[in-house]
RNA sequence: GGCGGCAUAGCCAAGUGGUAAGGCAGCGGUCUGCAAAACCGCUAUUCACCAGUUCGAAUCUGGUUGCCGCCUCCA
């Protein structure tokens, strides 16, 4: 039980070492609640998911705090077009948030915090900052100052001298530092706001996540996490801010993930090529979604496109299909056998080693092909050494899958969703398919194989695709 | 301009010092009336290129080329 992580800070994999034993303290960046979930955000979300499932599985308490931002210049401008209050866009993307998440077999995290909800604990932060003289008050805003903060940058590498060589930030001549950023901004009027001791305003982005960390899971966590975009600057404002106000190493695993992209560009709003989850699950299983996202290492980008989209179902229905055929086995005893073996043990070395989904599903789809393999072999009569080796494979199996968020249902009524989703697609009528089957299997009896065939060729048209079988022929669908 | 990442077969993708996982596609085969599914075999003497360290490098060092990300809201 010995699990690296690439630590962002160190940019090295180091060994895991939490700071109460086999207890887990952990925190990841939410969304900003004033649009639709797209895939970055189901990216991050499944990644941080399976880790927290195989922490879990590995004996540790988890305790998983994810954030909704629910106040920012975004929320504002959006309700503003929308001509709504900022409470009322942000219930409605938290709502869809959900929605998006549950499908994707997403766990909710232990605390689901909003910004708006810390209002006091932010301030109390604020305060603090301000008194140790690293934070300064300016005509209602109050902003931290990098310069007072010397290890400010450690964690994207950046150097404050280098930065404003190529500065790219609009000056704002009223601050220190054209890197001290807002902790606090004073409200315009009609904008949300909240009473403070610099006058009514609302709480910079960075400030939300150190306030809710810091008070639902202490001053030094084990494990900060999300999109690889926000390393600068919102992560190492986090650090600057949580540290110098108190005075504690605030995270000791710093751990983000890579980026979606589309057909090879990145997602963005002027692309017009953000894919949004909602729309997605529309036209793949989400388990596909999951074994797609899974299926690079977490902090390589990955490229969405239709063609690994297809691959990745087709996985998953391979290892349905294995699935299907164990459970099919006469004697077959269910899932009583919870002993897990050689192969959930390839699967945690791989996981072990910095979450590696990538080399654990090698590991997985080599196991599907050796049990297979045993039940080609045996034929109708599996060895009783046989039988044990396919029982451990099938329980690890699905152990990985519980890890992994997939094969969460049974396969019969995974096969079962997809003839329904194959049949609403295209339109088509079950029984008038069922009437084919049957006048095929009829033909076949006859040696009518010409009728057989043609029938078989007419099924194929309509995306079905037929399976003849020890005990009768059984159809699928093909997407 | 500053900082960082990546480059492995037709495609996707693991592998950070010990002689190239896995998936898809392709070809050949077993099975089948024929298929489908499943399985077996074949498919990178080689890991962008050049030099170096080493008994040994895809893996380490230096350089070259190409692609990408961050530095502005962003998962």
């Amino acid at each position: 039980m010995n699990i690296r992580i690439f630590n962002t800070l160190t940019k090295k994999k180091e060994f895991f070492e939490t700071v109460e034993p086999r207890k887990v303290r952990m925190y990841v960046c939410g969304p900003t609640v004033y649009d639709s979930s797209h895939m970055g955000h189901a990216r991050s979300v499944v990644v941080f998911d399976v880790i927290v499932r195989y922490l879990q599985n590995q004996g540790y308490e988890v305790t998983y705090v994810r954030n909704f931002t629910d106040i920012d210049d975004k929320i504002i401008n959006r309700a503003k077009e929308l001509g709504i209050d900022t409470k009322e866009l942000a219930e409605k993307y938290i709502k869809e948030f959900y929605e998006d998440m549950d499908a994707l077999n997403v766990r909710r995290a232990t605390l689901e915090p909003r910004a708006t909800e810390h209002i006091g604990d932010i301030i109390q932060v604020v305060q603090k900052l301000i008194e140790k003289k690293m934070a300064y008050p300016l005509d209602g805003d109050v902003y931290f100052s990098v310069e007072s903060f010397k290890e400010y940058g450690k964690l994207s590498g950046r150097k404050l001298e280098d930065m404003e060589a190529g500065a790219r930030v609009a000056v704002n001549e009223r601050k220190r530092n054209p890197f001290d950023f807002a902790l606090w901004k004073s409200a315009k009027p009609g904008e949300p706001a909240w009473e403070s001791p610099w006058g009514k305003g609302r709480p910079g982005w960075h400030i939300e996540c150190t306030a809710m960390s810091s008070s639902l899971l202490g001053e030094t966590i084990d494990i900060h996490g999300g999109g690889k975009d926000l390393v600068f600057p919102h992560h190492e404002n986090e650090i600057a801010q949580s540290e110098a106000a108190f005075g504690k190493n605030f995270v000791r695993y710093w751990i983000h993930n890579g980026f979606v992209n589309i057909n090879q560009e990145k997602m963005s709003k002027s692309l017009g090529n953000f894919l949004l989850i909602k729309d997605i699950i529309k036209i793949y299983l989400p388990e596909s979604i999951r074994l797609f996202l899974l299926s690079n290492h977490y902090r390589s980008p990955i490229d969405f496109n239709e063609k690994a989209m297809e691959e990745a179902s087709g996985a998953l229905e391979k290892i349905y299909t294995f699935l299907e055929r164990v459970e099919d086995q006469p004697g077959m005893p269910g899932k009583s056998d919870k002993e897990t073996g050689h192969l959930w043990q390839q699967f945690c070395d791989a996981m072990n080693d910095d979450f590696n989904t990538a080399q654990g599903l090698g590991v997985l789809f080599s196991a599907v092909r050796n049990l297979n393999r045993i039940l080609d072999e045996s034929g109708d009569q599996l060895s009783h050494e046989d039988w044990e080796q396919i029982k451990a494979g099938y329980s690890d199996v699905l152990e990985i899958g519980d890890i992994l968020g997939i094969f969460k249902q049974s396969p019969k009524s995974y096969f079962e969703q997809k003839r329904q989703k194959g049949l609403k697609d295209e339109a088509i009528d079950p029984k008038l398919i069922e009437k084919m089957v049957d006048e095929r299997t009829e033909a076949r009896k006859a040696k009518a194989w010409t009728k057989a065939d043609k029938i078989r060729d007419e099924l194929l048209d309509m995306n079905i695709i037929l399976e003849d079988r020890a005990d009768g022929t059984v159809w699928k669908y093909n997407d």
